[in-house]
DNA sequence: AATAACGGTTCAAATAATGAACCATCATCC
DNA sequence: GGATGATGGTTCATTATTTGAACCGTTATT
């Protein structure tokens, strides 16, 4: 790995639910040497990308990001786009609806809006998805592009529950029938009493660039609130991936 | 320059107005060889901090910047608490409203609201004003530690028209009525016929973290829109002051 | 007073970054 | 239609940066 990439890695380890970090505690998750750790977080904060509390001397990400993020997002203004439709589903489905965008190899989380509801699906922004254990990873993949399904299937295929899908075949098939049925249903394939309907947001070409999903506890999920979800989340994703476009309907639909 | 500010300097690069660039023009730009910044492109791909596009090979910026974004903001919700404030005042206003945020050495625009006049202020996300030379900057300075405004006073101070303030004791004068008054005025220091009034936002421990303002044409701007104005973008920045901070009014005394 | 944990620093050795020259492609223009 | 120039992309010997074990200073704990 250069030294970007591992600049970079450091910035990966902070979370929602740390998000902020000592310097032996960088150090070791990242499997950096300290005074290495040390260079990269100054080079990072020279930039602003990281800012460094004065009192405890931890680390945090900084404003540089949200100043690169606004200009993506003034370009690609998917979240602009996005939120009020995700805001929308939530109100009516009364269940975790959560926004993500596709990055590198994996599903992003970027939104998430929560029912009033103590017991939900909890789900944090910045979590990361795999493509073929969540109802957004085969949503995603059955607008992808052929490389990203194929790339897909042939890395490795973890088995997060006794439910989760790891056969190639049976994977493919999944995505086949999300595709026929413009969602994908993925019953706890990443978690135990979780089931899950997703449905792809398209850019101009036709291909996926992310989804929108309804997670609920299984225990209060009947098969008519799977469909009604269903029904509910393809019509926001069409309504999100107009927006995006245009009115270019017609290059919605896929031709490679 | 480390590697690591190199690549960062790279995504410095791409604004609204220009929010794709080319191989070459990128490494002209930044003055970089060209096997460097494609080398470097390459490092900040691989992490979805640039994304290439297909048809036109060039770059732009990546989501793996939106999903870090997010998590800062998380922490530390300074657009979520601003944005429905700044809206309010630009609509009691009717004239540009802009929030900007401290980062390493400026002030950096994360949010702004356009009125629907057609003769209007323009700002652009992400644009980054200097300290010295604008309400907002001065607003930041009323507020900020006695280091950085050493800083800026003792840094290059450039007139950028015919009225803005360049001289260390004229500029500190203006802090200090700032800080007196609760918010700045700035009349054309950074472009001719604009007249701005600025508040600070202030953290926990008193010093300024960013500001918000109001931007507006000087040809239909009176005295008496200044004072209602800045009592306007004053309470805006307390509220959102107060909302940063819970409730512990206290401690938003500056104390050093 | 001893210990341990942390942030931060140093400098010879190891490694990664550099850039001039190169190729391939595409559009433009006598 | 072939010369021209602009673009994205690549190579590899040279060069400069990164690395990390050992170090220091501070703070909190025992």
């Amino acid at each position: 790995m250069g030294t970007v990439g591992k600049a970079i890695s450091l910035l990966e380890l902070f979370t929602v639910a740390e998000p902020e970090l000592g310097l032996t505690e960088l150090a070791r998750r990242a499997g950096f040497d300290k005074a290495t750790t040390r260079r990269l977080l100054l080079a990072l904060t020279d930039n602003g990308f990281v800012e460094q509390d004065a009192a405890t001397r931890h680390y945090r990400l900084g404003a540089g990001l949200s100043r690169l993020a606004r200009i993506r997002e003034a370009r690609f203004p998917f979240l602009q786009t996005a939120v009020p439709l995700v805001r929308d589903l939530a109100g009516a489905t009364a269940e975790t609806v959560h926004l993500s965008e596709f990055g590198t190899d994996r599903l992003v989380t970027v939104h998430v809006e929560h029912p009033a509801w103590a017991n939900r699906v909890n789900i944090d922004i910045g979590q990361l998805l795999p493509l073929h254990s969540t109802a957004s990873g085969i949503a995603y993949l059955a607008f992808a592009r052929g490389e990203t399904v194929k790339a897909c299937l042939a890395g490795p295929l973890d088995a997060f529950t006794a439910h989760t899908l790891v056969e190639p075949a049976a994977i493919s098939r999944s995505i086949g029938e999300a595709r026929d049925r413009g969602y994908s249903i993925c019953d706890q394939g990443l978690e135990e009493g979780v089931i899950s309907v997703a449905a792809a947001i398209l850019a101009a070409d036709g291909f996926a660039i992310g989804t929108i999903a309804v997670a609920a506890p299984k225990a209060r999920t009947t098969t008519a609130d799977i469909a009604q979800r269903g029904l509910a989340v393809m019509a926001a994703a069409r309504e999100i991936s107009m927006r995006l476009n245009g009115d270019n309907l017609q290059t919605l639909r896929r031709q490679a």
